[in-house]
DNA sequence: TGGCTAATTATCCGTTAGGTTAACAACGTG
DNA sequence: CACGTTGTTAACCTAACGGATAATTAGCCA
């Protein structure tokens, strides 16, 4: 699990880091003020920032005794994009519902090519 | 870790996971069919395939000896969506970058009010 | 300097992830 | 039925995750 992809993902994966990325996205915080919300010890969070850090979600920076923290919305980015790679397989999914429905309510007129579901490009 | 979204998250935290869904991205395959590009076991790959359909990512169907799997993109729609939240954040960061080449060719012409960066919701 | 505040680092612990090999189950076909 | 094919399940291993507490570093201030 090197990729960025997959280190982004991961992040994203557990509700407290999410929960301080949506902090962070209303603004700067420091260590404390983000892990006040939240019953967990400090070590805890300290840990979760790591994680946000190393995948290039957030940046600390030093102000005397406190950290603040902002958020690098970079890899959001990134990992959307590769998510977009899918948008008109449920787009198309969701036509097929209108199909089915149309369906319903009229008989079939004829045999439609079948339009291709597959994204632009091969994901990895 | 028990929400959609972090299993959801989680499942496409694995290149090898991501993999198997771009292959069936383009048609549904059977689970040897999945298998074969790799140099993991099947074992390997049957584990990988129980991860993505707990995530609702995949369904499997049996044919005979074969299950035939296909993509379930809903999660990923749920997934995009909450990254969504922060679409408006990166497109920002850009406007300022924006705004910063513009001050480099031209002197600021007045102080511009400070738009909001926050996402219209609380995500979670 | 001493002490308070802010945060990280050091251990330690139980659970989960991801991989292996070996055994098992289910279906098709001679 | 016997046998090959297709996948899953079982058992096991190592590494990483997410949490705790205790100790440590670093800055502020009286």
């Amino acid at each position: 699990m090197t990729d960025a992809l997959s280190t982004t993902f991961a992040a994203l994966a557990d509700p407290t880091r999410r929960a301080i990325l949506a902090r962070l996205s209303s603004g700067d915080a420091t260590v404390g003020e983000l892990a006040e919300p939240f019953e967990l010890s400090l070590p805890a969070i300290s840990k979760h920032l790591t994680v946000l850090e190393k995948a290039g979600l957030i940046t600390k920076s030093r102000d005397g005794q406190r950290r603040h923290c902002r958020i690098s919305v970079a890899p959001l980015k990134d990992a959307t994009s590769w998510l977009e790679l899918y948008r008109q397989h449920w787009e198309q999914q969701f036509d097929n519902l209108g199909d089915y429905l149309a369906t319903i309510h009229e008989p079939p007129a004829d045999g439609r090519g079948t339009r291709s579901t597959a994204p632009k490009e091969n994901p990895s």
